[in-house]
Parts: C-alpha cells; sequence; structure tokens
DNA sequence: AGTGAAGCGGAAAGAAGGTTCCGGTTCACA
DNA sequence: TGTGAACCGGAACCTTCTTTCCGCTTCACT
C-alpha cells in the first residue's frame, strides 16, 4: 500500500513472498517509528509484523533505506505545504499557515520530526529535506520582508530552528501545545516601528547543525 | 572545594582517604555531567578521576544522590537570580534579566539543563528545583502583568518551557543561539493594544511534564 | 607496631540492545 | 512435479553499559 510491489531498486524483481513482507515491514515501521521515533528497535518492527528480524534486516539493512522509503511522500507532502503558502495573498499570512501546517502534520508523527531535523545534519537524508525545502522557505521569507511585515533581520534558518523546536516540545498527547508556541512565535516575528535588531550569531547553518545534533539526543 | 569534608548524612565521618575520593568524584563528575548530561557512565567519572568504578557506586550507589549533591548549589544560584530579577525597577525587564541569566548559566552545562528539566518530572529531584523556582517565577509575572508590560496570557508554565526549549537548542559551541530567540520571545511576550488571546491548550503542568519528557528523550 | 574495620580496584557477572548466520522452507520456473 | 535459488525464522553472538563482589590495601586507634 505504501509502495507498489517492485524491484530491490536495480535487481530483479522481489520474490512474491519477500515483497508481500516488505510491504508489512513499510506498513509496521510506520506505526513504530511514529510511537517511537527513528531509533525504534528492529525486533520491534519485527514482533509486530509477526515476522523475524533476520527478515528485517535482510530487506532493509541499512536503517537509512528504510526511513528513506517511508517518509519519502511525507517530505513531499510538506514541500507542497510550502508551496502552497508561497501563493498566498498576504505574505505573512502565508508564513504563518506554512508553519502551522507542517508543525500539525510533524507533531503527530515522532518519525516525521525526526527525519526532518536529520535531513538537516545527516547526508543520507539530506535530499529529502533540506534540499527540496531550503528554496521555498527562503523564498517565503524574502517575500514577507519585501513587504514589510515579516522583521528584516529573521533568516529562513531562524524559521527552521523554531520549527524543530516547536515540534520538539509537542507530543501527541498534547496537541494544542505548539500552537501557543507559535502564537507567540508569530507576534515575536512580525516587524514593527523602532525594533531593536536581533543579536548575530555564528553561522547561521552550523548553529542549526548543532541545535538538531541537540535535539535528537547525542 | 565542592562541599567540605563531611558525614555520609548521619553515620560517622568518613575516612580520610574516602572523604578524599568523595571530592574528588564529585568534581570530576561535575565536568563529566557538564559535557555529557547526567546520564554519562560511572566509568567515564571513574576512569577521569584515576579511581575504580567500584569507588564510585560505593559513595554515591544512587546517581540521584550524586546530581543532588552536585546541584543543589546552582540551582540555588539560579534561585538567587530569580529574586533580584523581582527587584529590579522595571518588572518586564526583571524577568527578561532572568531569563537572560538564567539561561546563561544553563547553556553552560548540559548536566544543569538536565536537572532543571528533571527537577519538574522527577520526583527526586524536584526540592531542589520547581518547589524554589515556581512561586519566584510566578511572582515574576504577575508582577510585570499587573505593570501591563507583559501580556497577560501568559503563565508562568510558559515560561518555565521556553526556557526549558531555549536551553535544549544551544550547546556550548554556539555560545550566542539562544539569545536570537530570546530576543525574539520577548518581543512576543509584549502586551500590545488589540492582540489576539494565545489559544488555550491542555492543563499547563501536565503539558509542562510532557515536554520534560520529550526533551530528555523517552 | 599491631589490629581490624573501612575502603580500594578492577575482574566478572548481568542486562539490554543490535546484528549475523544457518538449517529448513517456500517460491519460480522448467 | 522436480530443482535450485531466494527467502524465512529466531537462536546465537556481539557490543555496550551497569552493577556486584572479593582479595588486597589503607587508615584510625591503641
Amino acid at each position: 500500500m505504501i509502495s507498489e510491489t517492485r524491484a530491490t531498486d536495480e535487481c530483479r524483481p522481489l520474490r512474491a513472498d519477500a515483497a508481500r513482507n516488505r510491504e508489512l515491514i513499510l506498513e509496521t515501521a510506520a506505526q513504530v517509528f511514529a510511537e517511537h521515533g527513528l531509533e525504534a528497535g528492529y525486533d520491534e518492527i519485527a514482533r509486530r509484523a509477526g515476522i523475524g528480524v533476520g527478515t528485517v534486516y535482510r530487506r532493509f539493512p541499512q536503517r537509512a533505506e528504510l526511513v528513506q522509503a517511508l517518509f519519502e511522500s511525507r517530505i513531499a507532502e510538506i514541500v507542497a505545504i510550502a508551496g502552497q503558502a508561497a501563493e498566498r495573498p498576504d505574505a505573512f499570512d502565508g508564513l504563518a499557515w506554512f508553519l502551522e501546517k507542517a508543525l500539525e502534520r510533524q507533531v503527530a508523527d515522532r518519525g516525521l520530526k525526526e527525519v526532518m531535523a536529520s535531513s538537516i545534519v545527516h547526508d543520507q537524508h539530506r535530499v529529502i529535506g533540506r534540499e527540496r525545502l531550503g528554496p521555498i522557505l527562503e523564498n517565503l521569507v524574502a517575500r514577507a520582508q519585501a513587504a514589510g511585515t515579516l522583521r528584516p533581520d529573521i533568516t529562513p534558518t531562524d524559521l527552521g530552528m523554531q520549527l524543530m523546536v516547536m515540534s520538539s516540545m509537542t507530543t501527541a498527547e498534547q496537541p494544542d501545545l505548539w500552537r501557543r508556541c507559535l502564537a507567540l512565535l508569530l507576534e515575536g516575528l512580525r516587524q514593527r516601528p523602532g525594533q531593536e535588531p536581533l543579536p548575530l550569531c555564528a553561522p547561521a547553518d552550523e548553529a542549526m547543525q548543532h541545535l538538531m545534533c541537540n535535539l535528537q539526543g547525542r
């Protein structure tokens, strides 16, 4: 259901039973990752899927492959949201809308949160996150700044960080907590007359990477 | 240096060599916890102190005892800062100053961050954090709200969360990142005419606990 | 100096995961 | 239906970290 029966990327197609198991693993992993994050044990996935650990390892020897297969579509969804946000008539509103919608998705799925974060740190996931999201975020920011509604000293990196932080502070059990923080943040983001500039800070991307490492623990 | 040679709380005084080791463990643990957080292995502490693991376990069979012994004074420092902040003439400025000073301390010490967070979740550390900090924070908030400078719908819990979040996003290598976020937050905290109220949210303390669990991982 | 209680180091045991491997099974194809 | 390649399960094996245990050392006191 998650992806059609298909070859192991290049080689000949999987045998019927193997293909069946592959789907089963993907479906089960989606649940397990959403609940326990990307570091959930393969044995938990195997147990819930009712198959052996060996089977999971054989199909996805690298955890990254499993993650990639699982979250590609969900990242695409968020990229699409960013695209739609850029088309809204009011630029600031577009930005706010993007943050809200992106958070709604991240908050429901611990795995997705971590993929969003790790797509910035780890090279293996970069493709599915940052490089597709980055330019659109830049566009959203530039547009709202040109309209004079977003403070001029905000960077796309600032927003990325706030996004990660807000999603890291919310769980499925507390579905509304982030809304409160987002409302607060949006107040802070607005350009106002006579504003002091934000304190400068070390290279933004480097900062972002440190943040991500930190939020993921270790 | 961290605490004078003294009895194991009730019993007769430690032997000279044991007391010496106790101090050595505390000093070393302070470093190790600051670098690796509260979950750092006892063997790492022992290795750096140049003593056996057994010695560390004998002196501090419960990790909580070690943590308590280490961070009591540092929490007291933060409580003192909150007290000073409450005496500043401008209430909003006092709040801002408290957040800044508290963060300066938390940011430098990963262990302290975790103690601040866990003092809210785990009963064993509660005493050294929340119960002493809570009333003072409440006072800071109430005072700034009475002065009409802090938005009236902010709760002490909001601030506690923001404090945890900002400290969790900063490392010693990125000493300035949190300043940028704090500046942004302060903009959002100010009361302004015609403000929309913040979205309401599940019981604040429960939310706080979820957040803390989350930031600490697991 | 002699004595025994307190303390020490670090090897060994235990606990919790993650990963590999191999005997047996299932499938695809002739 | 027969055959070999692909695949399966899960026990065994690593790894990493925590905790205990015990023979030897050091200290305090006489």
